[in-house]
DNA sequence: CTGAAAGCGCTAACAC
DNA sequence: GTGTTAGCGCTTTCAG
């Protein structure tokens, strides 16, 4: 199959491979022909690598600009051995959390020239998928980007001995750059506005239910909860936890358990809004008010709270997705520069920010009656 | 750099290029000796070619599976010119219509083995820069689901000219796979819910705002509004007509010119469920009861809207992504089975798939009063 | 049905 | 600073 002579002896989409390009594109020979350089130094002034005269790189950039040239991203990959993706690993896609996540991240890769892969990792399998050899994680993709994703530290491991980096979103691991809040801070922060509300018995829907609870932030978030109420000399009863699962269905489930209680609270503390949401509709159909009956606090300011009037604790989840990108992508760098450098590379690669949350009061919690 | 002789003579990590894996992969080649057979049978039995002996290719394939050999994409790539991957070109990655979107397609390509780019156009310039030579689309992809993005037949050539498949949904681009709903009928059932229940005064939130009106679907489903209605003998008043720019907050002050109308209208038919979220936010706002004061019924059957109560006329979206997925994908393999079959391929390649949608009456819509 | 060999388009030593 | 050259790991003619 030789493209260049069948170019020039016959009808050029005569006896091409099947999804051949119907038009010629230059590579770069073409570009170090016009420029009267060699490919290194072609491949070397397109990359911005040192080592090319000024007036040399002007000229072949102004080439290849010239002729539409850029880089065959495959042939790149397999010479260079890196794949200029990165990729976002996420248990649901279809959640406004989640994708807002990835709307942030692939701003920012596709600001940086990369490409974003999504990999949805509903069961716990899919992330086994991932991480067997034949997945061959390390030729799809230069970085990861877990979000909220629970790992063993075996399986960072396996993920960095690859050579793939890793950041993550809402949870941390050892010596890799993270974004998340702190979710102690959340709990404490909703616990003291209902303390302040005068409120005295309290639910809480959490994330746990059947699942080995393998989640760091619930508990984070739970254990704030509980210490900002001790801190005012209240408690929440072990049975006013309950599992709502992260979704509206699994919230209604909760707050309707929580309301047929003999004594139920006064004030829950909803993890997430959209857990919050189903707890409203089971208060709407017990003809209960939020913020009047019962008071509800949700987590993550989602796009709908204000069209409930959901008082909830804000977080900017769009942010989140863009600075772990950035993160990840500095990493990523910085460990390339260092097999040039001599030796010790600065923890830039470490860096964990603890981004700001703030409570937003609407109309779902009021002061407690009677 | 030769890696072979480097790992045989020394410490295997030492020389490597910054990326490289840590551990060698196997290649082909090693397939090949430990199977006796060479690297074009292992090639040809590994990927169901004919022309391989049912015995050499069991052999083949348990040595690969032994030795956890996948081909590496990027080679495949570059050798074939395939890129098995998809992208899904999306104007806003966050909002639920079209992240469900994504989630279904991401299900077929996990499952047929294929990548999924993931491409955000908020503007305009950005389909362009796509659409750009030096993107290289070919070369990154090897079929696009273009998702409510309007594309000029111009655009659509230029894109198979690359020899890029394409699926569309929400819209349909001449012979090519597309999934829809039929937006006529929507705007119908709409006006034909309102008859029944004998309203008389309407107002219409659609998408339409500044921008100049390239999006087919508000139109279609306009022209089904009024038509349903005036088979009832009614019409819609030109100035009943707002644009929401499918946006919570577009819905909103959409809604607030129509109530602000010297005659506002008893039934509103907003072209999404968000609009329609952001119509009752402000209807809350002014103290009016949605479905007693004033009838709303949007489109999308958003997870949100049992929450509200809204009534809606549903549409499985995340079945939309599915399917496109599904055509180009077939669309793709009809393709490159053309090529070399004789002549005329059936038209499997323009299936155009018309969704069914669903009427949901929940409690925001009632009989006209008084 | 199978093997040999020529690329795909680029990057990275290594020499000059 | 720049050119030469040897691969990266696969696919695909073309012979047999």
């Amino acid at each position: 199959m030789q493209h260049r002579q069948s170019l020039s002896t016959m009808n050029p989409t005569s006896l091409l491979a099947p999804h051949a390009p119907r038009t010629r594109r230059s590579t770069i020979e073409d570009v170090a022909a016009a420029a009267s350089v060699s490919v290194a130094t072609v491949s070397r002034a397109l990359r911005g690598l040192p080592n090319v005269a000024a007036s040399t790189r002007a000229r072949v950039v102004a080439v290849a600009e010239a002729l539409d040239y850029t880089a065959n991203p495959a042939a790149s990959r397999l010479a260079a051995g890196q794949t200029r993706t990165i990729t976002t690993v996420i248990p649901h896609l279809n959640s406004w959390y989640f994708s807002t996540i990835v709307a942030g991240t692939e701003a920012i890769c596709a600001e940086a020239g990369y490409d974003l892969l999504v990999l949805g990792v509903g069961s716990v399998n899919d992330l086994s998928r991932l991480l067997s050899e034949a997945y061959q994680l390390e030729r799809r993709t230069d970085g990861v980007v877990l979000v909220d994703v629970p790992v063993t530290s075996e399986e960072v491991q396996s993920i960095t001995a690859r050579g793939v980096a890793i950041a993550t979103i809402g949870t941390e691991v050892p010596s890799h750059p993270s974004v998340r809040i702190d979710d102690e801070l959340v709990g404490r922060t909703a616990a003291d506005l209902f303390v302040s509300l005068g409120h005295q018995r309290f639910g809480v829907i959490g994330g746990i239910r059947c699942e080995p609870m393998r989640f760091e932030a619930p508990k984070a978030r739970y254990r704030g909860f509980a210490d900002g109420l001790g801190a005012a000399g209240l408690t929440v009863d072990g049975d006013m936890l309950k599992g709502g699962n992260f979704s509206i269905d699994g919230g209604q489930e909760a707050m309707s358990s929580l309301l047929d209680h003999p004594d139920p609270p006064s004030a829950v503390f909803a993890m997430s809004d959209e857990m919050a949401f189903g707890a409203i509709m089971e208060m709407n159909n017990r003809g209960l008010v939020p913020g009047r009956d019962v008071s509800i606090v949700g987590v993550d300011d989602h796009e709908f709270s204000r069209v409930l009037g959901l008082t909830t604790i804000h977080q900017n989840v769009a942010d989140h997705g863009a600075a772990a990108a950035r993160l990840l992508l500095n990493s990523m760098q910085a460990a390339s520069r260092s097999n040039s450098d001599t030796g010790a590379v600065a923890d830039v690669v470490t860096q964990r920010v603890v981004a700001p949350i703030e409570l937003i009061q609407r109309s779902t919690t009021g002061p407690q009656l009677l």
